[in-house]
Formats: C-alpha cells, structure tokens, sequence
DNA sequence: CTGGGGACGGGGCCC
DNA sequence: GGGGCCCCGTCCCCA
C-alpha cells in the first residue's frame, strides 16, 4: 500500500518548487521503453525492459565500491563533471553495477552527447547562459525558457490559467491535466506513460536499480542517486547560518525550514 | 531535528 | 512539432 497519493494537498510553505498535484486518468497505451544503441548497461537498467522483467533484480557482485573519495565533487550543484571527465579519459572503472562512478557520470545521454562532441558536431549556443545545443532548433526551443512571463509570448494553460514562456514547457503542463495513463491496480491515473510505469514498480515491487555498495535496491532512478549521496562522507551543503552540513541539498533545506530560519522572508542558500 | 526513502512533476535533450 | 526518455528537484512520510 503506498503511503502517501498525490492528491493530498500540500502541506504548509515550501521554499520552492512546483509542489505535487494528483494524477487522475484512464487507460492508455504503455510505451515500452527501448533502450538507445550505446546504452551502458550498468547504468540504465531498465524499467521494464524485457529483458530485464524476466531476469529480475540480478544485482551484479558488488565491486570495490565506490571509493568514498569522490570529493572532487567541486560543485554541489553537478557533481558529475569532473566524474565524467575521468570516465571519458577512461579513468573510472566500468562495471556492471551501480557504482558510484558508473552511477554518477554514465548515461546514454551523456554518451551519446560526448560521441557527437567528439566528431566535432556545431553545437549551437545560448548567448544569454551560454548552454549548447545540437541542433538550431533545440536552441530555439531553450531560448523560450528565458521570456519575462510578462511577454506577450506568455500563454496560459486553458484548464488551470497558470502561465508559461516556453511553449514546450506549456505543452507538457497542459498534459499533467490529460491522465490518459492509468494503474489497472489501484487506478491511479498519469500523464506521462513513464510515470504509470514507474508506479506499476510500487505495485510488482520491481527495484532494477541497485546500489554496488550496499545491495540495496531502488524503484526510482533517482531515489538510488540520493542515497548513493548518503554513502558519501563528504556533506558539500552547508548552513550559512549554523554552518552544519549535508550530504543532500534536500537535507540542508529541510534544516533551514525547520531548524535555522523560520518564516519566507529568510533564505538559506546553500553554500559550500 | 536529522536521515532515509517513495513518489512524481517540470525541464531538457535526442530522435 | 511531437514523442520518448532521463535528470533534477521537490514534496511528503517515517524512523
């Protein structure tokens, strides 16, 4: 039984953040994820491939775990730059588990993005925050992001009137409303056939992502993330006001909420 | 109050 | 332009 549904309504101030709104939808086709020619195995385990439905959860033989030396996390906000770094200078290890470095800095993403860096491909630049792109088009989409919501480009959604810059953003929102993905367990319904997918996991108990350290399994790719996070010693998020320290972002906020600052008119920026 | 984990929406990127 | 997928961040609950 999950313990908690969406649709409860929020509790009290949040720092930020969109906060969680309750699925509600009916049946719709559940797309098969497919898994992208160089995927790294290791790291993109597959919720609901084939093959690994028929395998299960197979943790792979721990290996040396990750070295608790990874305080070259320089920047709390992307500890996985100077990972992949190393990975692509074929530094770090490859295994066939969730280790701390295959966790951190692999994806099919990623490696698909550095094969095209390494061709030599035009990467298309933002000049406003200077993030590159491969193609115009994805830039053009990007620099939408970086409207005033006072634009005239600003459009709301026509179910619930919340405004939005970027049309691809806008798009996705209006589908939150259109829960077309829904559990024939429970019935609880999604927007997203990705969603409903991982949700199924809460109802089959399917964890395909494991922790190499630990053995412990994880549903959610990233709930296994923050507690790779919890393996570290290193606390890269500190109080500005009492100075203690965090593994996780998510922990120094709950701290400043609760603990150092009361009220909206404080902010605890995490530092470092 | 902290630490850990389940769940999921938004944004970004590729095809 | 749309679909699919992933990461990030957040909300919430519990020990």
């Amino acid at each position: 039984v999950p313990r908690r549904r969406g649709s409860e309504p929020l509790r009290g101030l949040r720092l930020h953040g969109p906060g969680r709104r309750s699925p509600r939808q009916p049946p719709g086709p559940v797309t098969r994820g497919v898994v992208p020619a160089g995927y790294i195995p290791h790291c993109l385990a597959p919720a609901g491939y084939a093959a690994d439905k028929k395998q299960g959860l197979a943790l792979p033989p721990a290996e040396p775990a990750y070295a608790p030396a990874h305080e070259e996390y320089g920047d709390p906000e992307s500890p996985r730059s100077s990972f992949s770094a190393r990975y692509f200078r074929g530094e770090a290890a490859v295994t066939d588990s969730y280790s701390m470095d295959a966790f951190f800095i692999t994806d099919g993403r990623s490696r698909r993005r550095s094969e095209s860096q390494r061709r030599g491909s035009h990467r298309h630049s933002c000049p406003e925050c200077g993030k590159t792109y491969a193609t115009s088009s994805n830039l053009s989409r990007h620099k939408q992001t970086h409207r005033s919501l006072d634009s005239k480009m600003a459009r709301k959604c026509p179910t619930c009137g919340k405004a939005y810059v970027s049309m691809p953003a806008l798009a996705m929102h209006v589908l939150t409303h259109n829960l077309k993905h829904k559990c024939d367990v429970c019935g609880k319904a999604f927007s997203r056939p990705w969603l409903l997918q991982g949700h199924m996991r809460s109802h089959t108990g399917e964890k395909p992502f494991g922790c190499a350290h630990c053995g412990k399994a994880f549903a959610d790719r990233s709930n296994l993330r923050a507690h790779m996070q919890t393996h570290s010693a290193f606390k890269h998020y500190k109080c500005k006001q009492c100075e203690k320290t965090f593994a996780l972002k998510s922990y120094l906020n709950k701290h400043c909420e609760a603990a150092c600052f009361r009220g909206p008119e404080h902010s605890c920026a995490a530092g470092n």
